[in-house]
DNA sequence: ACCGTGACGGCGA
DNA sequence: TTCGCCGCCACGG
């Protein structure tokens, strides 16, 4: 089954991105490497584009995605400015913790359980075949 | 079918 | 540490 927030414009790719990142709970945060890792897409960069076209936001939660370095990353298309902020007040509500230089405390980023691409409940099996 | 773009990341200077 | 370059690859035009 396909996640109920599909649309015929997005693409499979978009899709799997979006599955996957539901599975970030809320005060957590997951980098695009990590997440592109899970996908088993050598790409962060294209993991990065299917964010930036997240037609979902904020329920699809693609501001729980930062940058490998920890520092906040994009949101709705912009790499700066007022959107940057929202993102920024988005995860401190929901508990995430910034150091002094702006980036995401290490007990605040999560660790995608490989597992969960097999899994049943809340796996992503239709997405993901083994072999 | 081709090509430029980009919310990335690693590496060397 | 901060850059500049380059490999990465999905997409839209």
């Amino acid at each position: 089954m396909l996640s109920q927030t599909q649309a015929s414009s997005v693409t499979a790719f978009q899709q799997r991105v979006y599955d996957a990142i539901q599975l970030i709970p809320a005060g957590k945060v997951v980098t695009y490497g990590e997440l592109a890792r899970f996908l088993e897409c050598r790409s962060a960069q294209a993991v990065g584009q299917a964010l930036r076209r997240n037609p979902f936001a904020p329920e699809v939660p693609c501001h729980r995605v930062v940058k490998g370095d920890h520092s906040i990353g994009g949101y709705a298309g912009k790499i700066e400015g007022e959107k940057i902020q929202k993102k920024v007040r988005l995860l401190m509500k929901e508990g995430v913790i910034f150091n002094d230089l702006g980036r995401v405390e290490e007990s605040s980023i999560w660790a995608f359980d490989v597992d969960l691409r097999y899994g049943s409940s809340k796996g992503l099996d239709p997405l993901f075949k083994r072999g």
